[in-house]
DNA sequence: CAAATAAGGCACGTATAGGTATCTTACGCA
DNA sequence: TGCGTAAGATACCTATACGTGCCTTATTTG
């Protein structure tokens, strides 16, 4: 398998360079993970108060460029005040199970590596 | 599965952000993989022209904190001039598969996702 | 008429991740 | 006598990720 050579003479195409450059920031798989395990639709707010600590700046910025990319779905019912709904679409839950396992592991190994 | 609120009343014990908050950064998953991927122990030097991008400066500080964390060991040869070899440990080993399928995710998908 | 409500937009400030450039050590070799 | 060599250390600088605080909109309710 290729996986990330950026002097790799071929190409300018690195899988896992790519993937933690795009969801290694602080709040994407967060979101995710929260999506997945709230009732289906989450509004902004619910996410907000699931998550607990992200900023509302943050937020918006992490669901605007999720859906950018296709891994979630923005649903808006334009009533006042207004209403909006968020999903993981078919690619981002082909994503959760991967970060899934890597939770595992954290559990099974990260008491014992040293915390940021 | 308990995976990452913060505000969880029981824990600051979140997997999946602790995980991400480790290995999300820009070189400790390539050092690792670079380290799979080589014929077993590789130097200092060597890791630097495979990775190939990687300044002087964040190979040692990634390199160092790998170490600390236990994922990868550093033999220490004291010749002149110094020879150093890293190696994965069983646990860092045991991080790879998890990463290599986040990759192969990230190979079927992220053409169509927004590069960084 | 004022307040509340949901989902943000926008300007500003800071902390830190990461890059660059220079220095060090201890020896063999020309 | 001075250069090359491997593995860093250190000081300095910059870019950007992220946080904070204030503003907006359109309607309903007291």
């Amino acid at each position: 398998m290729k996986v990330f050579f950026k002097n790799d003479s071929s190409v300018d195409f690195c899988p896992v360079r790519d993937v933690f450059d795009r969801i290694g920031d602080k709040w994407t798989v967060l979101v995710m993970i929260t999506l997945d395990q709230g009732e289906s639709p989450l509004r902004y707010h619910e996410l907000q108060e699931r998550i607990g600590d992200v900023s509302q700046k943050m937020l918006t910025a992490t669901l605007k460029r999720l859906q950018e990319d296709g891994l979630i779905s923005r649903q808006l019912y334009p009533e006042i005040p207004p209403r909006v709904e968020y999903t993981l679409t078919a690619r981002g839950k082909s994503l959760l199970p991967h970060l899934y396992r890597l939770a595992e592991w954290a559990s099974e190994h990260m008491r014992d590596v040293k915390k940021v």
